[in-house]
DNA sequence: TAGCTTTTTGTCAAACTGACAGAAATAGCC
DNA sequence: GGCTATTTCTGTCAGTTTGACAAAAAGCTA
């Protein structure tokens, strides 16, 4: 990789986690309230530096999780989003972070976990907008993240893993309507859902409703990966370009043709 | 991200290139031969420490390539895909690596470009078959980046990234046929291809072939992303499930329907 | 029981897919 | 030139899927 007596550069490890969840049929992330410098007081995502340096990436990402939320970490996946290292993205030197995503069912009411003061569940659509100052190019990887958990929508069955254990053909299609940001024909949802075998399976003889007919109730079935893809409209999945290694926003060139769905293409 | 006296761990930060190409109709990597310990003599993949500590890790990535290949390093897209950091994975003390992809079409024969000794094209499948032994987790890197391409290949155009700037629907279709590893019926390869505007469009009058009926000549449309998409059949997309930071073949307790088109995932 | 709401089962035409027939355009050979 | 081999290209056809929409079913409320 590299000749001898040159000693190559170091760099500070972070992991940073963006973890979505379904909050009104809207989709939330989670932020922290940055208790030091630099962007203290600002909104960002969990995160960590390697602990020490013989901690694993994910580990590292697994411990953090386990922090920040309740839940049983086990049941969580956590999939990695990619690598933002931009020199000058942190003044504290050249830190490199690793992101990771995650996906949770609707946390128990209070988010936090241990003494990680402010966390709590922020609209998405806020951040994406600009309308929340994230720290960092924390606003970056979190329309990352939220692109790939709409291109995962399509092809797997993450979807499930919004809901809690058992949930209805509706709740799942509001997932879909959340995360998507479009509306779904109930019916033909029904018809595709169902006829997608092993993606949901019968939960017992529960029923549940508030008004109206009460739903059938499932739960998340053996299948992962979905065949055929449950594809959105055409309108909505015409994403911006991607780009990383560079400040946001510095290109005015983005075509509206272009997308990866997968971030860090550069030419 | 962290409190104040204490003092995170450093990594070395390295790229690493997964560069595909087509060759006689199979898909080949790019491959050199590693001048110095470790794995003096091993095949791996082209990579690099960061330079500097101010170095951009997709300008790392951009100059490695070019050192490789001879080719217009502007034309050629590069995309992340992945970090590969397990504490172990490199004797020579904590590095991670940022994987890139690129697909280039059939380079000038001898691929050489500067000092790198022995660099050469692989057959992909006698790297993913463990036939050829690889340095590092440098074959799990390969096998990521190739299952990248076969989604790649189904939802953008970046097929024709694999030709030179004309090319015939047939050789298209082999592009396809190669990295999906199955065969394709020319007719409804033909349809699809022509249906999807700004996929491919017509390039002048030009027509080649060797036998048979003369060709017409395309070049890349406009279009980037594939609306619908070009699904492949049913059991060539039952790829195995993936995982990282852990070597591989570890765990004994992969289920087979499990995958996620994005590395990395873990529970 | 009537009215309201939400879930579930259908229906129907248009679009798409996979399999396959066959015409068109060249090169090579006798 | 005529014949064959080969590859490209244009169709066809039945089965499946999709999108839009109708209507029945099953509860709650009043």
């Amino acid at each position: 990789m590299t000749d001898d007596p040159w000693v190559p550069p170091v760099v500070l490890l972070a992991v940073d986690l963006v973890i979505l969840t379904l909050r009104e049929s809207r989709l939330h992330v989670l932020l922290i309230e940055r208790g030091v410098d630099p962007y203290k007081g600002t909104l960002a995502l969990p995160g960590r530096f390697l602990q020490h340096s013989g901690e694993g990436i994910t580990a590292a990402a697994r411990r953090e999780l386990s922090e920040e939320t309740d839940l049983d970490v086990a049941t969580l996946r956590l999939e990695q989003l990619g690598v933002y290292g931009d020199p000058g993205r942190d003044p504290r030197g050249r830190v490199v972070s690793v992101a990771y995503l995650a996906i949770a069912p609707r946390l128990p009411e209070p988010s936090a976990g241990t003494d990680a003061a402010a966390a709590g569940w922020h609209p998405s659509d806020r951040v994406l907008s600009g309308d929340l100052a994230l720290a960092f190019d924390h606003r970056r990887i979190i329309a990352d993240g939220i692109e790939r958990a709409r291109v995962k929508l399509e092809h797997s069955a993450l979807a499930t893993a919004f809901c809690g254990p058992t949930f209805t053909i509706t709740d799942l299609q509001r997932v879909y309507e959340a995360v998507w940001g479009i509306e779904l024909d109930p019916r033909n949802f029904y018809r595709k859902v169902q006829k997608t075998e092993g993606f949901i399976v019968p939960a017992g003889t529960a029923r549940k409703s508030a008004t109206g007919r009460p739903a059938r109730v499932f739960r998340a079935g053996p299948r992962t990966v979905l065949h055929p893809p449950l594809v959105r409209p055409a309108e909505a999945s015409s994403a911006k370009e991607q780009e990383s290694e560079q400040p946001p926003d510095r290109d005015p060139h983005r075509t509206r043709s272009g997308v990866s769905s997968h971030p860090g293409e550069v030419g």
